[in-house]
DNA sequence: ACGCCTCGTGAAAGTAAGTTTCATCCGTGG
DNA sequence: CCACGGATGAAACTTACTTTCACGAGGCGT
């Protein structure tokens, strides 16, 4: 199927920054060691002449033009101007806390506190910047009129698929989640039009979900991609897609920013959901919390 | 010689476009023209050319320039950037956001991100300041020295369990999670001295949690509880009580919020284990990493 | 009043920055 | 092994920026 997605990827109003260490991995080598002095630090970039740049990054200004055009920028001007406003724009990094970057060795724990909570509360409010809401609309929409939906997640991705299926379940929508690319598989083999498929990988690379979203898009289904970077493999195969921004820090393979960024999309999908149907999914979630209620100890005296 | 600057260019500390209307009426009337256009819209004076901005003020490229000095920047370009910077800095308003609270019933999607995604990062934030370091470190140091780590948790909680306990597991350390009562209170009474259990609970009323936790502290573990109350039955068998910081709004019963402050808190615990035996854990990070490397598709790259 | 100096000014020359083109290189798959 | 396609930098080229310079309009002393 030669189906190209509907949206395009043009969407960067939510930080430029954030923008590009997006589209980082979907870059040339060259181009890499350009985004990275970027990203690295905006401000100093702009300072930069387009040779000076090029020479930094050990490349040649050919190279950083066409990062430019990679970025969605006309050309080195344009970006200049745009990093300068980006730069004054955000609130300078809080001093010793290391912004995207790794944990240092000799942190004590409440470095390592500040630092993580920095970090990924970065991680939501950049996702929700840089979201479009359009797309968004699009989403909820389809899967507010769906007959079915199949939510895909394999690792850590998994954990936020079964959450979103979930919480559509407890607002009445007919939703499943599959922790077994078997399954998986049969179960999109199944789905038909007016089913909704949404696939989430962090690094938009894993081949079971990219697999199985395929498959329900042969189907027929509206496939939702919910990946980091916006032009990896998943989003070849998805109608919509939806784009987190966490700067993963290497070290901290459990990518727990990634993680919140996309239970913050989910989030806002789901209340967008909910919000078309707000009598019924109130009394929906009401019936479930009182389900619950009975396996409560009683007093909660918080509050002094 | 002749030629000695107008003003003493020093800085200008209130921002550019003060200063430069400031001095103004030091300017020639060239000058002045091209002083005009600049403060009135400084962002589409960022925008322009040299030779535009000089056409637009109907004056010559040489005058602009030399407005460029008068105002002590270098020359056109760096003019330009500071003016950049400076249209970003005064358009940021971010207008009135519902803090902690529900989210209006006539609010449209993009409405609904950004209020979610504002109480999402406010929870992250709350959480890690109110987090002692302290109780933090005895955490990390008893499950550092463990034999074996249980953890517990129910519904939404259980996510966060489950993902402490694949965390741990993953750097090497010996973690259960279980999802079914039974055998949460069957491992539960086979923990002894040197082993800790992590009962998670955002209200801390949920009794099957609290039930298994004390079952483990009677056998002799280590008791860690982590829920967004101080003073709820479960700190009453805890060793230790962590505590997150989410105003949940009544309505999002999803309680994402609460959850990703939960995910902060174990995202600590885990950097904090690993950071005591760094080389260790970023062995076996690598391993892991390594493993599902042939479950992804190669090239993340998409030409546009 | 006259010339001379000074200053503001833009035209044009000159320089530097940014952009395009193209040949080369390298890995990939036939 | 070769054909192919993408990535890359050298160099040609274009545009933007900067400097130089000459001209003209006041101001001022003689």
């Amino acid at each position: 199927m030669a189906k190209s997605p509907k949206i395009s990827a043009s969407h960067e109003p939510g930080g430029l920054i954030v923008h590009i260490s997006g589209l980082l991995p979907s870059l040339s080598p060259a181009e890499q060691r350009v985004a990275r002095l970027v990203v690295s630090d905006p401000a100093a970039a702009a300072r930069r002449t387009i040779t000076d740049l090029a020479t930094a990054a050990e490349t040649s200004e050919a190279t950083v033009i066409r990062f430019c055009r990679s970025v969605g920028m006309d050309g080195y001007p344009q970006l200049r101007i745009r990093l300068a406003a980006e730069a004054a724009r955000r609130i300078e990094p809080p001093d010793a806390r290391v912004v995207g970057g790794d944990i240092p060795p000799g942190a004590d724990l409440a470095q390592i506190i500040a630092t993580i909570a920095f970090n990924d509360a970065r991680a939501v409010e950049e996702t929700a910047e840089q979201l479009d809401p359009a797309v968004c609309e699009q989403v909820v929409e389809a899967i507010s009129g769906a007959g079915r939906i199949d939510i895909y997640g394999a690792g850590a991705s998994g954990f936020v698929a079964s959450d979103f299926q979930q919480k559509l379940h407890r607002i009445g929508r007919i939703a499943f989640y599959f922790p077994d690319v078997h399954t998986a598989l049969t179960s999109a083999a199944l789905l038909g039009r007016g089913d909704v498929a949404v696939g989430i990988s962090h690094t938009g690379t894993t081949s079971d979900v990219i697999e199985v979203l395929e498959q329900a898009r042969t189907r027929g289904a509206v496939t939702v991609a919910l990946t980091n970077f916006p032009r990896s493999p998943i989003t070849e195969v998805a109608d919509f897609v939806l784009t987190t921004a966490a700067r993963e820090t290497t070290y901290r393979s459990g990518a727990t920013a990634s993680r919140l960024a996309q239970l913050t999309v989910v989030d806002c999908l789901f209340v967008g959901v909910a919000a078309r149907n707000r009598s019924r999914a109130r009394k929906a979630l009401e019936a479930t919390a009182e389900a619950v209620q009975s396996h409560r100890v009683g007093a909660n005296r918080r509050r002094a």
